[in-house]
DNA sequence: GATGAATGAGTATTCATTCAT
DNA sequence: AATGAATGAATACTCATTCAT
């Protein structure tokens, strides 16, 4: 790298990253509307006002579209969670809280978060970039474990909440017959009932 | 519907039944050895030994025969869990770990309910029949937190250690990077942390 | 192998290879009128008359399907010059004209004939069949050249002479600013000249 | 035409020039690096260094560019050839392995003038400048036909000389089955047996 | 009851070329 | 003189599903 780039240079390059995010949010109002498989390169650059191909001067492959959709907006959730532990108790409450209303909110995530995490090795491949992240999500929930936890113990626990959650949120987001206020309802409620028994069976 | 039903219609039908069986068979094969999107019914046909056209015969659709073979495959997770139900204590602790292990061990299981879960709502409404055994057991984990719980109360704790446990297997059962055994009883472990957190915060 | 077949069976399979005949011709037809490069599935298809998808049931592959027009039109060449080769003196000179006329009047086996011999090891690979009926065509060269020759001299010639003729067609059928006309009896004329002198020098 | 050219002008014609080599040798580079199909105008800007938009300064079109790849190349060849020619007997078999000799080693040159000539009278209207080259070239082994022939009879075992020659490296380079170095010295073998026999044939 | 045949709709991706800056 | 951005057109292939026989 070198050690200082031209304005002009600098300049053309965050253009760039602005037709990047947009292309980016555009493909996360897709998600938001439309299941996922009905989610193409097309559909996306329509609805940027672009032609399919000027996707790809921005991302090589269609995964590497979605790959950087979900790292955006599970660090956005990762920020809000910050906040979040930054407040009073009931610590685990309020993030569980936090968490599933982010993702109940955020059916791009939801969707592309369950894409990869069904995709199975091949798909995970790819995910280096989110590992990191996530890593850093499970870090703050293993915060809110200290105790007198090992570190494994504490790491484990963290897991397990975090799963938890993703469970909760798969498990009955899409729950047939009822309403959507009412499944949404219904997940926050589960996710609160399991915060609390990790506060307290979590020890 | 006629009051008694011929012998004769009668063999049909069950003949029907099991060439319908056998469909199954074949699918769930194939799902336990092939990921969720290398199985088409031209795949499982062959399998089968017969052609793709005639599954149209005994299914009408290519959903409709993935949620047989989902509720039959649950159905006998169903009946694993009931006699696990009937053994000792710790009681919620063993039914989490022979619910993740029968998942583990059962590709076809998992993958075709992970695609029936994130699928949203339109796949979701084809469920009913797959929502009656669920049911049931949900049922199985209510009757393990009695104690001085409203009914309420304890179908909620149900429904949270049924989807944290669901969580388990779909966020770390393809965790990228380790191997395969490993995952295995990653998976394992954290079952067993959340039935003892749910065994005792659950309360 | 069963070693009878069903009238059925038998008669199934013919109508198959009836068709997928049907298609064999339409690409021929298409290759005859049009550059290579605009010969796609989707044109071979409307020429038959059928979807393009209906193509692979008879070829699993696009080069498939081009290797076996090359296959089918080559056998033509073969037996054409068979019949040739039974005719009198002067022999060589005879074949040339014969082998440059086919491939002249059949620019289907011209085009696609060249697309593989120029398209490298790579589609190479795919030619054993068509490399066998080649063997043929070039023993039926090398019986031309029996005198005092050792096999491998005479195999050498054999070589040479189909070389040569390919090379006066890949030379100067297209030469441009001549007729159509004009070119093809330039060839015809380079054809003789080139056996004229294999007849003399080969010996 | 003004009779005389300001030196600036000159200056920048020539720069221009220079550029347009660069141009050619990076393409030349890459043909004999890669398959044909894999040489595009992305993969050429990128080895000289700059953009693809910028190569249509120079060249108004693929084709032309490719074209001016194969008159210089071909070029070269003729330099040598005429080298060549300065030599002693057999004259024949010696500029028949050394034309072979020089497309079997520049693949750049083998794949552009297969590509042109089996490219049809399309491609073959752009080769105007080509074909003077290619007659210098004609005359060049015309030279040797001198004998009691007339001028016709020469000029057309020269044309007859030449395409047997091509039509040995198009049949035989690629030629599967054999190793590299294998299909290398045959072709020289078919080419000096080419040459013989028109050197003795030939009268 | 079964099947061979056929298909329509769909998809990601590539590339030479143009043009405003 | 150069380029970054954008694109239109093209293409092979897949698959669930239908239907006449």
């Amino acid at each position: 790298m070198s050690r200082s780039e031209s304005p002009l240079v600098k300049l053309r390059r965050e253009e760039k990253e602005v037709r990047k995010g947009l292309i980016l949010d555009a493909a996360t109002a897709l998600f938001s509307r439309l299941p996922f498989d009905q989610v193409g390169m097309r559909e996306i650059a329509t609805e940027v006002g672009i032609s399919p191909a000027a996707i790809y001067r921005y991302f090589s492959d269609r995964d590497e579209l979605f790959v950087e959709v979900l790292c955006r907006e599970v660090e956005s959730v990762y920020d809000r969670l910050a906040r979040v532990a930054e407040g009073g108790e009931p610590m685990l409450e309020r993030l569980a809280t936090a968490y599933v209303t982010c993702l109940t909110d955020n059916r791009a995530l939801f969707q592309i978060m369950t894409y990869f995490m069904a995709g199975g090795e091949i798909r995970a491949e790819r995910l280096e970039r989110f590992n990191q992240i996530q890593r850093r999500l499970l870090d703050l929930f293993q915060r809110q474990f200290p105790g007198g936890h090992s570190a494994a113990r504490s790491r484990l626990l963290a897991h397990a909440l975090f799963a938890s959650l993703n469970g909760v949120l798969i498990s009955f987001l899409n729950y047939p017959g009822r309403e959507a206020e009412e499944r949404r309802s219904h997940v926050v409620r589960l996710a609160k009932a399991v915060a609390q028994v990790f506060a307290q069976g979590g020890r």
